[in-house]
DNA sequence: ACGTGATGTTATGTATATATAACATTGAGT
DNA sequence: ACTCAATGTTATATATACATAACATCACGT
C-alpha cells in the first residue's frame, strides 16, 4: 500500500464535543487513550471499524471526520 | 476492539463495473488478488487506506462500499 | 477432453494497528 | 507554589492486515 495519507478532525470534534477527552473517546469506542492520540495525530491510520466508531460517536459520516489526501 | 463487522459490496461493485477481475481490482489499488479475496468475502476488513482506495476506484463514497453493521 | 482464466484456500512471513505500562510535560484551579 | 487532569512519548508485546507461494476447483471456450 503505497502513496497518499489520512488526515482527520477528531482533535476539532472533540473541542465542539464539549471538551471530550481522548481517554473518554476511547472508553466509548474501547480504544486506549495513547491508540487515541496517535490516531489523532496521524502516526497511524485506524483500522476501518475503528474508523466507523469513532465518526458514529460524534454523529458524523466517516468521510467528514477521515480524509483522504492523494 | 469488539462488537460489529464491517460489510462491503465489492462483489456487486466489480461486476458493475464490465466483470472486474479481483486482479485486476488489486493492481489498481496495490493489493494482492488473495487481499482482495479475502476482504471481499468479509474474512476481514481492509485498512482505512485500503478502504478509501477502493471506493475511489468504483467513484462510490467510502459509505456506500463500506458500511457499519452493529 | 483439454486448456485457461478466475476464484477459493491454506501456510508462512512481514508490516502495521493496538494494548499496556511507565515516565515526562503542560495548563488550569486552588 | 502545588496538585492534578490531560496529553505527549517511548518501550515492549500481541493482534490483525497484507504479501507470497502453492495447489485446488470451477466455468467457459475451443
Amino acid at each position: 500500500m503505497a502513496k497518499g495519507r489520512v488526515v482527520n478532525d477528531i482533535r476539532t470534534l472533540r473541542f465542539l464535543a464539549g471538551e471530550m477527552t481522548q481517554a473518554e473517546l476511547g472508553e466509548k469506542i474501547g480504544l486506549t487513550r495513547q491508540t487515541v492520540a496517535a490516531i489523532e495525530q496521524g502516526k497511524y491510520s485506524p483500522s476501518l471499524e475503528a474508523a466507523f466508531r469513532i465518526a458514529q460517536i460524534f454523529g458524523k459520516p466517516l468521510e467528514e471526520v477521515f480524509r483522504w489526501e492523494e
